[in-house]
DNA sequence: ATAATGACTGAAT
DNA sequence: AATTCAGCCATTA
């Protein structure tokens, strides 16, 4: 990885990691728990760094919005969008209802 | 040092 | 509620 610190990127997967099945957090949410607010972007180069056949959960993460990011993308979208599914949450018109999936730990 | 870039955000339209 | 615009910040060129 060359974009961002290896450090940062390690404490994105360990807490993306906790996130539980059907719960989701945003990217800028993700930045600030780990003590680096405002770092919303990197957060998404960080995961956007990880191998096709990760562990960490990477789909449970979302735009602020609760839209799906990555929408110029063709194919990971879906595929984030299927495994949300499979986990319960509910999609509609691609974004999700964060008052109700949201998760803070 | 200036400018462009990107799995983003929040306010304004 | 959907889109647009102007900030954001570390990395690159």
């Amino acid at each position: 990885m060359s974009k961002v610190a290896a450090e940062f990127c390690e404490q994105v997967y360990a807490l993306v990691r906790t996130i539980p099945p059907g719960r989701v957090m945003g990217y800028g949410q993700v930045a600030a728990a780990i003590g680096f607010p405002g770092r919303a972007r990197h957060v998404g180069f960080a995961l956007g760094d990880l191998p096709p056949d990760t562990d960490v959960p990477w789909h449970r993460v979302l735009r602020a919005s609760g839209h799906i990011a990555m929408q110029g993308d063709l194919f990971r979208p879906l595929l984030q969008q299927a495994r949300l599914r499979a986990e319960g949450v509910v999609i509609r018109a691609d974004k999700v209802e964060m008052r109700r999936f949201g998760w803070s730990g």
